[in-house]
DNA sequence: TGGCAGGGTGCTACAGTATAGCATTGCAAA
DNA sequence: TTTGCAATGCTATACTGTAGCACCCTGCCA
């Protein structure tokens, strides 16, 4: 418990600027940013200690909650998996493409599919927060290979 | 290991017929029927035992999988969870109004949404197979509750 | 410049979600 | 009645995510 501090006024005395780009948190950034497809926590936490570090799941985690409240990285909700921001620092509605066969994640922002989302919420009372667009199916490229092949 | 039966031919010359909606898949569907909110696969699984039962995880995720595959259920990716679908054995694409307040979960078939999707898909190269539209915000109801109360 | 406040991390344990693998049962067609 | 697959039972285990608490580190103020 806190000595005294019940009734003091909100203002700070100290203690460190939130919302830092630590060693850590920069880490798990680039780990994320180099892999070509959307990574698992505990495969950013793998990547993590293969240089010798002893880092623990809630590592991870922390890292990743800060990096999406940033705008910094994307969670894929339906892959259970995190991917870097295309547009970092810029406000946008993401949706994402995601390839079955080669694990491929596209982030495209189309102003079309937000409209629509916000007026479909809109005719049924709905307010907007944060919408999940996450669509499966096939890349140009695995569209390509398929034909003439099997799947 | 079995006697005999590497060299015989694929001919089926006996065997159930597949796809029935058995005792427990029909179980499983009327437990996600009854609740207002998308259901848990645990907390499927411990409704279903709660009247005695002694079924094992695996066999609720095997049911929810038939379900899903049928029509009749869908799985809410961002919750971990499965809900009734409200227009069963029709074909349409669904998206999912989530209200993060109350729980509630609301079913919309917007041909717009589905058609923005398709478009965006398409300007990319993409070939869409299940598109994920999952919208967290607040319902009707839970916006008015808001008005002049915390949160 | 010393100390305080608070953010950030390390660490352990545990909760929640999901599947693999294999034996067994039961239905329906031959 | 035989046969063979669908479906289930069962055990174990993998994967995903969070709680809780001590400690450390940094920037600010007195």
């Amino acid at each position: 418990m806190p000595p005294t501090s019940a009734q003091s006024p909100p203002a700070r005395r100290g203690g460190r600027a939130a919302g830092r780009l630590t060693a850590g948190r920069r880490r798990v950034l680039e780990i994320v940013r180099e892999s070509p497809a959307p990574m698992g926590a505990y495969e950013i936490l793998s990547r993590m200690n293969a240089a010798g570090g002893r880092h623990a799941p809630a590592a991870v985690y922390r890292a990743l909650g800060f990096l999406v409240a940033q705008g910094l990285l994307h969670r894929l909700e339906s892959l259970n998996a995190w991917v870097a921001c295309r547009v970092p620092g810029e406000s946008h509605s993401a949706q994402f493409l995601l390839c079955r066969r080669c694990g491929a994640a596209d982030e495209i922002d189309s102003r079309r599919i937000a409209a629509a989302i916000r007026e479909g919420a809109r005719s049924a009372g709905y307010a907007v927060e944060s919408p999940v667009v996450e669509v499966a199916g096939l890349c140009p490229k695995c569209r390509d290979d398929r034909v003439g092949a099997a799947d």
